[in-house]
DNA sequence: GAGTGGTCTAGACCACTGA
DNA sequence: CAGTGGTCTAGACCACTCG
């Protein structure tokens, strides 16, 4: 057991990378107990050294996915985890900055460290990007939605590929509208992986209140971290047409979205075709 | 002069809010000297605390933004601002994780800190998210740049909002065409402040070899630091189709930038139109 | 080997929240 | 008031780069 904390007098242990977080066998280390990070490997040829926090950040991360902290509510105080782990408090405080950087947890001074969830604070939609042309995104209300279908299918090669299927799998696919000001602003296909999300039904969307990610945390337990969006823009055939009441020659903005939970897992894609003649998508470049 | 340094025996200076990081009249200290964030106001609403590492990442902003450090060379170690500012090196450590997060400085583990550039990596066009449908960006060699027209003019309504004018105030104007694999799909209007870039000539454009951003940086001393974007879909006008070379049933994508330099500032506006039948425009969402 | 950024600790104190 | 995150310091040592 090399222990990477590094003695002001006594020089022990200068041989070997620092690493290994474990616990060390105490009462409260949880289910995810013996922690190496499979870094040991000597014939590497990286020795691959990775630093305490982010040992301690694979660690927090598996709490979050195993579901032992769940969205919205409070983690261990720093000091907690600090003392649960073995470290000191500025080591865990490194790893958390680095998962309130990735949207994963949200810290509130003299509150404490949050999970974040996709199902609060009226940001509404945290992963949409569309906003309208003159008045704040306020002004319009929130959006309508209306669920046109929602049904068990078989992934096709596209599907399969970016859900990590085979073809084949079963998929749900789910088609819906949204409107702003009653006026239908996009039209989404959503498929989904079977497994995970076994008992969706039209019905249950329907019926929740707020964005379909925050259902999907609640109900499903799949938090969905981060995505990847693909945009071009393309001219709708004729059901699409109907359903957005454009003309075939109107242009729209085609979002190819793939959305990741944990460990990079692709969970959902879709497909939004966005009407932006009284709106525009917004994106940040630095 | 209330120093916020927290010492372990002597308790000394408790009252008043920990500010104010001058760096003392040290002769070392730079042309931007006496730095008070003029936050003192008494009869403020907010006392607007500001942590001292705050105070020292606008003290290298500055420095940044008058030039004393220049794109992609290396500002003073670590261990060196701390002495120059009169704090820890981990108050300044922390002021520049900030501006590294942020694009403007980027670190160098054992070669040093720099200031950021455009104009290298081959990583080019850092603030172009379009990319080709299949094959890796590299596969088809860098873009052709193609300057159609470079002339003065004055600045419109809708310019002189964007870029912070009155209208009527000079501003340069650019027209050119990118092509990948010889195949044109991009064509931009660009739109710049007269005054900071006087003596910009289409030959100049068409001379430089690399991003135009590199070249706003080395011969201006314009650095883009963020930028903005809003995209729609549209269809071309006859001008366009032929510029293009595509029919005036392709839908495009329509891409306006603003970018700012320091401060806020807004130093350019560019409409885009990007073909996207052979690439896309790619986002991640956080 | 000297210099630079990167990690880790221990401890003190500050600002914010809520009971 | 206690508890939480946020700031700051000082010091030691590690990993990387380059001459």
């Amino acid at each position: 057991m090399i222990d990477p904390k590094f003695e002001t007098d006594s020089k022990l242990t200068p041989q070997a990378f620092s690493m290994n977080a474990t616990p060390s066998p105490s009462s409260d280390s949880p289910s995810t107990a013996t922690a190496h990070t499979g870094q040991v490997s000597p014939t590497s040829p990286t020795p691959a050294f990775s630093p305490l926090y982010q040992q301690i950040k694979v660690l927090i991360l598996q709490s979050l996915q195993s579901g032992e902290w769940k969205p919205s509510s409070a983690i261990p105080s720093e000091v907690d985890l600090a003392a649960r782990y073995k470290v000191s408090q500025g080591t865990v405080r490194k790893a958390i900055d680095e998962l309130a950087a990735e949207n994963l947890l949200v810290r509130r001074q003299g509150k404490g460290t949050f999970v974040a969830t996709h199902a609060e604070h009226h940001i509404q939609y945290r992963f949409l990007k569309l906003f309208p042309d003159n008045g704040d995104p306020n002004s319009e209300g929130p959006a309508q939605r209306h669920i046109i279908d929602c049904k068990r299918s078989r992934a096709s090669a596209e599907v399969a590929r970016a859900l990590a299927l085979r073809s084949g799998d079963a998929v749900l696919q789910v088609r819906r509208i949204l409107s702003f000001a009653s006026i239908p602003t996009i039209l989404e296909d959503i498929w989904l992986p079977g497994s995970p999300f076994k008992g969706l039904t039209a019905e249950r969307l329907a019926d929740y209140n707020g964005p379909m990610y925050g259902l999907f945390e609640t109900e499903f337990g799949v938090r969905m971290v981060r995505a990847e969006e693909k945009i071009r823009a393309v001219l709708p055939d004729e059901e699409q047409c109907a359903l957005l009441r454009a003309s075939a020659q109107t242009p729209l903005l085609s979002v190819e979205r793939i959305a990741y939970t944990y460990s990079d897992l692709p969970m959902e894609m879709r497909r939004g075709l966005y009407l932006t003649d009284k709106h525009y998508y917004r994106n940040e470049l630095n």
